[in-house]
DNA sequence: TTGTCTGCAAACACTTTGCACTTTT
DNA sequence: AAAAGTGCAAAGTGTTTGCAGACAA
C-alpha cells in the first residue's frame, strides 16, 4: 500500500495534494468520494482564507458547477478533514473556524476584535517557550494555539469615527 | 463618585475584595446586589479552581445555606464578573470556562486532552514575545491566549492501561 | 448488489431572552 | 413606591444525529 510518508522533499513540502492526501486517507478507512466531499475539499483547497462551516455552506451553494452540499454534509466533511489533517480547526467568539493544515508550517494568530479579521505569524522562540515550558511540568506537549487579541492597524486609523472595541 | 483606580498599593495586590470590587462595579451602573449575586460572587470567590457554569449551579444548589439560583441568574451573574474584570473566561470543548482574574497575575495554560486539567504557568517572556510580534505588525495587543494542548504527567503513567488520547 | 452517503427533520448542548411576579433600595 | 432582579419557559446559536431513500464501488 502507498504510504504520503515514503516521500520527503526538502522542508515543509509534501508529497500529495490535499485532494490526494484525503483521498487516501478515506480509502483507508472505506469511505467513499462522494460528488459532494470532492466538492468541499475541491472548494476549500482553492482558497486559502480562514472560514467557518456557514460560509462555506454559503459558498458551494452559489457555486453554478458543482450543486454543493446540504449542511449535514458540509459539517460532516470538516470533521473528516481534520481528521486527515487537511484542516485545523478553533474556535472564535462561539464558531468554528478552520484553516489550512497540510502542507502549511506551524503558526499562530493575531485577532482583530473589531474587524475579526486574523493575522498569521510564526515564531520560532514561541516552540521553544512552549517546550520549556512543558519539560518544566512533565507536560508532553502535542500542540498550542496562541491568540492576541487586540486592534489591527486598520481598526486602529478609522478607530475615531465609529466607535469599535469588543470583548478579548 | 468612588474610583478603585485611586489606589495603588505594590505590585499586584489590589486593594479590594472581589466582594467589594464586585459590589463597586454593581452600584456604579444602578444595579443591585441581590442574595442570588451576592451567593454566586461568595462561592465563586471561595474556590480557586476553574469551573463552568453548569458546575457552580450545581454546586450552589447543593450548598445548605444559599438557596442558590437558577441558571439564567447563573449565566447573567457569571457574565456581570466578567464585565466587572473578576472572572476571565475562556471557551474549551465548546463550554465557557472561568478562572479567578483579580487580583491575579497573568498567566496561560497547559491543557492536558485526556483528564480536561487545566495547569497555569506565567511567563514573562511570552509577554515580550507577544509584543514584539505585535510591533511588528503594528497591532495593539488587548491580551492573549495561549493553550498548550498535550498529556499530562498522571496520564502519562497510567497511559498504558486504557487508551486515553483525543483531539487538540 | 452491498454498504456507505445524503438530506431532511429532529435532537443537542450551551446560553440568552421575554415576561409576570418578586425583591431591593 | 419605583426600579431592577428572578425564575420559568421558550427561543437562539452552532453543530450533530436518526433514518429512509439515493448512490458509489
Amino acid at each position: 500500500m502507498a504510504s504520503a510518508a515514503d516521500f520527503s522533499l526538502g522542508t515543509v513540502r509534501t508529497a500529495l495534494t490535499p485532494q490526494e492526501r484525503f483521498a487516501e486517507f478515506m480509502q483507508a478507512r472505506g469511505k467513499r468520494i462522494t460528488r459532494q466531499r470532492q466538492a468541499i475539499v475541491d472548494h476549500v483547497t482553492a482558497r486559502h482564507e480562514h472560514f467557518d462551516a456557514e460560509q462555506l455552506l454559503a459558498e458551494l451553494r452559489s457555486t453554478p458547477a458543482d450543486a454543493g452540499a446540504s449542511r449535514p454534509t458540509v459539517y460532516r466533511t470538516l470533521n473528516e478533514m481534520v481528521e486527515a489533517g487537511l484542516l485545523k480547526k478553533m474556535v472564535l467568539d462561539g464558531r468554528a473556524v478552520y484553516e489550512h493544515d497540510y502542507g502549511y508550517p506551524q503558526h499562530d494568530h493575531l485577532y482583530c476584535t473589531s474587524c475579526q479579521q486574523l493575522i498569521e505569524f510564526s515564531s520560532e522562540e514561541l516552540i521553544q517557550l512552549r517546550n520549556a515550558v512543558a519539560a518544566t511540568h512533565q507536560f508532553r506537549p502535542q500542540g498550542h494555539r496562541l491568540i492576541i487579541s487586540g486592534i489591527c492597524v486598520n481598526c486602529r486609523s478609522k478607530r475615531s469615527t465609529s466607535r469599535q472595541q469588543d470583548r478579548v
